[in-house]
DNA sequence: ATCTTAACGCGACACTCGTCGCAATAGTAG
DNA sequence: CTACTATTGCGACGAGTGTCGCGTTAAGAT
């Protein structure tokens, strides 16, 4: 059985294997730094690393599968949500993050997104990162409930992504000027929402 | 002076030319309902429209730019925000076009999107369509105002990003499974946000 | 009707991209 | 150390992409 190499599947992990794709993922971190997604090319991560050509397509396919791999490797770090004190604290310091990491040139953040428009691979490390992040965020809604912020327990996802999504949609989608009052604002109405019930799941409908 | 031909600065838009373009924005049109952005190409544009390569190519330079005039076409189409006599059911049908222009295969607007990463005629037209978009949405704000559901002045940008945020970013992004009840959790959340006054500014508060 | 020239058609060209077969290299087992 | 073979290097190829020069067509002006 002579399969085509892989990442996941290491049938010979050893040194020239291990050595050869830090120098890729190297290259990668290095290109992506100088020219942003646009110029993040198999050719040109090839010729940094010192790698053949043909060796970058046959381990990493495209450029999606190139950004998945170093997203892997990056996600081992161990990422902590904010912890302030207050609910409308913690989202506000997320979304500080959050803009942030889109407004950094190059943004690593962005490159991700642009390939996930044209690789399923790239789309679906991206689909993971997001939902790990999501899921250790919940921790900011239950300690506010623990803190008597909310009452009832809201769908902890629900108000993250309403917090969160002014701040992508207006920097990414839009591209609106940047806005060091947009992180509060967001973080504030996903607050106030929460107050109100919004996003406590059974269906009590809100009177009036 | 002999510069190249532009779509902008029409100086001989007579027939044919008038004709190439129409035959081009149908291809493009017809290749995107077909194959998606991922099918879209220059060549196939101009194979299609019955028009040689080189036309497509002096004309709008890339795939972005053929999408840029797509939507400049496409933007002329006089639309109307909906009005349900209430804010709330304002903003989820609202969010119920969007969710339903984001989950139609091909979507128009997500090879929109895409076509925005790597092509800045194209992110520019994106850009000025969204625009154009939400100030024509501020009426429903205004509406709102006048018929008392809304006190003070808020932020009609704002709130209106507040509501519709929530369905690009878990549809497209974070690609979540479809959700029907999430137009409208979405835009309750945002009306909660509101009348607890999240969008009214407080330094311009008094005037009009 | 005639002239001017913007816009298009045409074919050729250089270039990049992704793949393939084969030889060389270097992990790994014995 | 020797044998085995997964992995890489290498060069060539075919397909696709974008550009250019030149001749032709047709829009707009007189």
């Amino acid at each position: 059985m002579t399969e085509p190499p892989n990442v996941t599947a290491d049938r010979r992990p050893g040194g020239r294997t291990a050595r050869v794709r830090a120098q890729v993922l190297d290259a990668v971190r290095a290109e992506l730094a100088e020219s942003g997604h646009e110029g993040l090319t198999m050719e040109g991560v090839a010729t940094r690393a010192g790698v053949h050509r043909a060796t970058v397509y046959r381990r990493w396919r495209d450029v999606g599968g190139l950004l998945a791999d170093t997203i892997a490797a990056a996600g081992e770090i161990d990422w902590q949500p904010p912890d302030t004190g207050s609910l409308r604290g913690d989202l506000a310091a997320l979304n500080q993050e959050i803009q942030e990491s889109l407004l950094v040139r190059p943004s690593f953040a962005v490159a991700l997104m642009a390939a996930s428009f044209h690789s399923e691979q790239a789309a679906q490390a991206q689909t993971r990162l997001w939902a790990d992040r999501y899921a250790q965020c919940e921790v900011l809604v239950d300690r506010a409930v623990e803190r008597g912020e909310l009452t009832g327990q809201p769908d902890a996802r629900s108000l993250l992504v309403a917090a969160t999504a002014p701040v992508y949609h207006e920097l990414v989608l839009l591209r609106a000027d940047p806005d060091p009052d947009l992180p509060g604002r967001a973080a504030a109405a996903a607050v106030l929402a929460a107050a109100g019930g919004a996003f406590t799941d059974p269906h009590q409908q809100g009177a009036s």
